[in-house]
RNA sequence: AGGGCAUUGGUGUAAUCGGUAGCACGACAGAUUCUGAUUCUGUUAGUCGGGGUUCGAGUCCCUGAUGCCCUGCCA
């Protein structure tokens, strides 16, 4: 049997392609946007309006095509929907620049590693509001073909005209007037001599539509505001169903993805640029069509919907985001506890680990909600995999080994310490990162006086607890094995103030003593982490935790109605958690680490943001807060504990 | 109420023409472990309901239920 040779541009494995996949794949082989098989013809958008910061959910979209052009070989483009001048703001779009780069995007025309402010930092981005000009031309066409015009009555006539979810609308009285008219009017609405709201400029579509999208939608409404890119030269803007095609048609994108919720507007997007190529002649596939004086058929792009990515415990809402920052019930657009991009980045969380989160559940069009378990889990398994390790005590309690100073009987350590020097520093090794040899390891002081976790001794602890308390031996991680021989506490608060102990020199190391006389080798059940009082660095780190306490924030509970009885009317934010942050402002981190270097912010990472593992607690990473005197360090996501 | 879309273990997601319901996360159990982490092994549990067509239905037909979206001069 003869073995099919293998094509190299052959599509992937079909395993597990998600619907859009499909579409394009098919279109892709119908050769629908170019010559059948060429799949570099696939053209993408990310199209966010700048009006606020980006959210978990964008990171899907923006992936999504970012992802689906990557896997054609197409091209993806980066586009700013800025068709409303009351709403957005030039702040807006650099932060999502910004944001768009950290997620590791690449659109057409991008130059990399772009300081922000710099031209090369908008390289390649487009603008809706550049296209103004085509887009007045193509509404002037239609006007004169008789499917727009411009209607002078104020909004809420045109609501009450359009109609109920069962009922037919009424056509405007202003529906037959003559082009001229209309195009007269256009045009003065466009320079400026027509106030707010006082007419628009409507598609002549069906008054009966069930779809009241198509009840003669407004094209464009007069806006006399200054716009952050086009100043005054506009006092006319469109509306997103009329522009967001166009957009799309002279980008040459070919698969225009949004959300679900336009499901309902694709038929308007349709029909915008049908009724522009009405009358420019056949489809070009005859080549020398479009002989009419309007110019030849636009591009027609395919919308497709998929479920916007909803995730369990956190909310999205713009409207909601900003409450929580204008409250002050948050520290701000990138507070960690946020699901905001610049939230998750200042968390420690890493653009790879979101990437696969987002894409973890593929496209589709069922309204899922997503655990946030899932998006812990992406960071821990790569922070697991990159996050060199060290030891932070978060909340200290001090530990002295009462036998520091008696000699032992053994072999020399190499240090040349004399064992009966109570003040004498062991420096023991630590490895930087288990799952990576490459990270090698680093010098940890060993000395007398140490600090341990508070939770991590019991005055009468259980059977089951694998830590310290009264007569129990455990191992100090990369030190020494000590046995709990006493405790002290304040008398007023109860408060474990010192632990005492004995160590054994055998177990240096952390490692097992040797077996007794009878080869019987002792064991112990727990490792606990330590740091040297007097070399450790004291730090701040603060402890996020999830900002709700219900998966589902935005859903009044059934009782909702009797709750608001003391406070007033229920809120989402009744469903905050009130300790989604803790800090600990007495931490104490080993001295060293990272091959012995002094912590402090550097590039190891590509962001340029610190990660590390605190060992026994969890991911953290460096704040931006951080000053060479205190560190603070927030915690991305704790590591798995089956103990409670 | 009119229109549109959707529904597969606890969660998310696969299943070619109608042909063994698979994967991941979680949970649970065990093994390994100088992190109660990691890793490994195993267990758990599912086609929204009711009819129908068929040798055979997650898939096709009928019907019902539930959820989401649409009455901005927002996107």
């Amino acid at each position: 049997m003869a073995e099919t040779p293998q094509n190299v541009d052959a599509p992937p494995p079909a395993e597990h392609r998600h619907f859009i996949q499909k579409i394009i794949d098919e279109h892709v082989a119908a050769g629908r946007w170019g010559a059948p098989g060429d799949r570099s013809v696939v053209r993408t958008r990310f199209p966010p309006e700048p009006n606020g910061y980006l959210h978990i959910g964008h990171a899907k979209s923006i992936h999504l095509n970012h992802g689906l052009a990557q896997e054609f070989g197409g091209a993806f483009v980066l586009r700013f929907d800025d068709t409303n001048p009351v709403k957005e703001e030039q702040e807006y779009v650099d932060s999502i620049i910004a944001d768009a780069r950290w997620l590791g995007v690449r659109w057409e025309g991008m130059v990399e590693n772009a300081e922000p402010g710099t031209p090369d930092f908008y390289a390649g981005v487009r603008f809706a509001s550049d296209y103004f000009p085509a887009m007045y031309a193509f509404a002037i066409e239609l006007v004169g073909k008789g499917l727009a015009y411009v209607d002078e009555q104020d909004a809420d006539a045109i609501r009450t005209q359009r109609g109920t979810l069962t009922e037919p609308g009424t056509p405007s009285p202003f529906r037959d007037r003559p082009a001229e008219e209309s195009l007269d009017l256009l045009e003065r609405m466009k320079n400026g001599e027509i106030a707010d709201g006082a007419m628009v400029l409507r598609a002549k579509i069906d008054m009966a539509s069930p779809n009241l999208n198509l009840r003669d939608p407004v094209m464009y409404r007069v806006v006399n505001k200054p716009h952050h890119r086009t100043g005054d030269d506009w006092h006319i803007y469109p509306m997103y169903d009329w522009a967001h095609g166009l957009e799309d048609s002279i980008e040459g994108i070919t698969n225009s993805i949004c959300t679900l919720e336009f499901e309902a507007h694709r038929p308007l997007y349709d029909w915008f640029i049908d009724a522009i190529n009405r009358g420019r002649g056949e489809t070009n596939a005859r080549g020398s069509g479009g002989g009419s004086s309007h110019g030849p058929p636009i591009h027609h792009p395919q919308q497709t919907e998929f479920a916007r990515l909803s995730v369990d415990y956190t909310i999205t809402s713009k409207r909601k985001l900003l409450q929580l920052v204008e409250e002050r019930r948050v520290r701000g657009w990138d507070d960690p506890r946020l699901p905001t991009v610049s939230g998750l980045r200042r968390g420690g969380y890493t653009p790879e680990s979101i990437r696969a989160f987002v894409m973890e559940g593929g496209a589709t069009k069922f309204n899922a909600a997503v655990d946030v378990g899932k998006l812990e889990n992406a960071v821990r398994s790569h922070l697991n995999q990159a996050a060199p390790r060290c030891m932070c005590v978060l909340d200290p309690v001090r530990l002295v080994i009462e036998n520091w100073n008696e000699t032992a009987d053994r072999p020399g350590d190499g240090t040349g310490n004399s064992t009966d020097d109570p003040d004498r520093v062991e420096w023991m090794d630590a490895v930087n990162n288990p799952e990576d040899a490459s990270a090698g390891t680093r010098r940890v002081p060993f000395s007398r006086e140490l600090y341990v976790e508070r939770v991590d001794f019991m005055e009468d602890p259980p059977k089951k607890f694998f830590r310290l308390g009264p007569g129990r031996e455990v191992r100090l991680r990369y030190g020494f094995w000590v046995t709990c021989t006493g405790y002290e506490k304040d008398p007023e608060t109860g408060e474990v103030t010192l632990i005492r102990a004995t160590y054994d020199p055998e177990t240096r190391g952390g490692d097992n003593p040797p077996p007794d006389a009878d080869g019987k080798v002792r064991k112990v059940k727990g490792t606990i982490h330590w740091v040297s009082a007097e070399h450790a660095v004291p730090c701040e780190v603060r402890l996020f935790d999830r900002l709700f306490r219900v998966p589902k924030p935005e859903k009044p509970p059934k009782d909702a109605e009797a709750q608001a009885d003391a406070d007033g009317e229920w809120s989402f934010l009744d469903n905050l958690n009130p300790d989604s942050l803790t800090i600990r402002e007495g931490a104490l981190l080993e001295p060293e680490w990272h091959g012995g270097r002094q912590v402090l912010p550097s590039a190891h990472w590509p962001d340029g943001i610190e990660r590390v593992q605190f060992e026994r607690h969890g991911y953290f990473c460096l704040d931006a807060d951080s000053t060479p005197e205190k560190l603070v360090w927030n915690r991305t996501v704790g590591l798995r504990d089956s103990w409670k």
